[in-house]
DNA sequence: AAGACGAAAGTGGTTGA
DNA sequence: TCAACAACTTTCGTCTT
């Protein structure tokens, strides 16, 4: 818990709430909010992250993370960094040089070389890496669960699987499945929105990766949806909560396992609206979650018929 | 007029042989 | 690899508020 308020601080833009004027907002990356630490509006979903442009994948290269010096650019091989070394060998006036400085030549040749093939391997990593900022800042998706595609991509490269595959779209995967480790998991067709790739090649991606990797992420449940949702459609955090409730309620009976998690989301949603209050139609709810308001009746048909849920008015 | 409801047919993904 | 299957979507007509 202490490690999510690390990530919070405190908002420096000067922003202002506008329900209740405080100047006292928190920045949430890890969820992509302001919250008002007064009132506790959220503020900004999706707040595009302006921070420095960094590229971090352990807790030690984080703390010296910055940015100096003018812009490289990924559009030359080696970003225009390096240096070539001529292979006549003659000096700067055109004399040969000495057996010496021939010897010389030739190891700092070898060196230099040695050094551009060891950041060839770098360079996947640079121009995934810019794939991925500009996924994630187009998703409002927080540093936080950037770090964590991060690593999970170096270990795709590690493992080569890479190898006959987009890097983009393992960069989407991983970026993907890292959301699903936060718990706060995005749709695969929210993702291909942003991305190049269709569903069916990203999800083959984010396979491979599962099954290479052998690593276990958790499935998106319904309630990871609730809160996201529940701020798009406007809905205060005490219909949240009671969507929340009915979803575990659900789960406990047992009528949640095989049925689309966003769409279970969505008829919660639609009935702790009516439950507290603060009713939004079928359609509303349904063009938020990006299912079909078919889906919508579904579910809810079900859940108030299988938790004897009365609606009041 | 807008929202809610449900039937029927079509679609894409999962599962088990 | 293929067929069966459940869940979801699309479409559309009817009922309710």
């Amino acid at each position: 818990m202490s490690k999510v308020l690390e990530k919070k601080d405190k908002n420096q833009l000067g922003l202002v709430c506008p329900e209740c004027g405080s100047t006292e907002l928190i920045r949430d990356y890890t969820r992509g909010e302001s919250i008002c630490s007064n009132c506790g509006l959220v503020i900004h979903e999706h707040m595009v992250d302006s921070g420095p442009e960094w590229r971090a994948f352990t807790a030690e290269e984080k703390n010296q993370r910055s940015r100096v010096g003018a812009p490289t650019t990924f559009r030359m091989p080696d970003k225009g960094l390096s240096t070539m070394i001529g292979k006549q060998n003659t000096d700067s006036f055109g004399k040969k040089l000495s057996a010496k400085k021939r010897r010389l030549m030739y190891r700092l040749r070898k060196w230099n070389f040695r050094s551009i093939i060891h950041s060839s391997k770098r360079r996947n990593l640079a121009h995934a890496m810019s794939e991925m900022q500009r996924l994630a800042s187009q998703m409002g998706i927080s540093r936080d669960i950037m770090e964590t595609a991060a690593v999970l991509y170096r270990k795709v490269i590690e493992n080569g699987l890479t190898r006959g595959r987009s890097i983009d779209a393992m960069i989407a995967a991983s970026l993907y499945l890292a959301c699903r480790l936060h718990n706060l998991p995005r749709p695969l067709d929210e993702i291909e929105q942003y991305s190049r790739f269709d569903r069916k090649e990203l999800g083959y991606c984010v396979r491979t990766i599962l099954s290479k990797l052998r690593i276990k992420v958790p499935r998106a449940k319904a309630t990871d949806f609730i809160p996201r949702f529940g701020n798009e459609l406007g809905l205060s955090a005490k219909t949240q909560r009671t969507a929340i409730k009915i979803l575990e309620q659900a789960r406990e009976k047992g009528l949640t396992s095989g049925k689309d998690p966003t769409g279970l989301a969505a008829a919660a949603l639609y009935i702790a609206s009516m439950l507290e209050g603060e009713r939004r139609t079928q359609s509303e709810v349904s063009r938020v979650v990006a299912v079909t308001e078919v889906t919508v009746r579904n579910r809810y048909r079900e859940l108030i018929r299988d938790l004897n849920i009365q609606i009041g008015r």
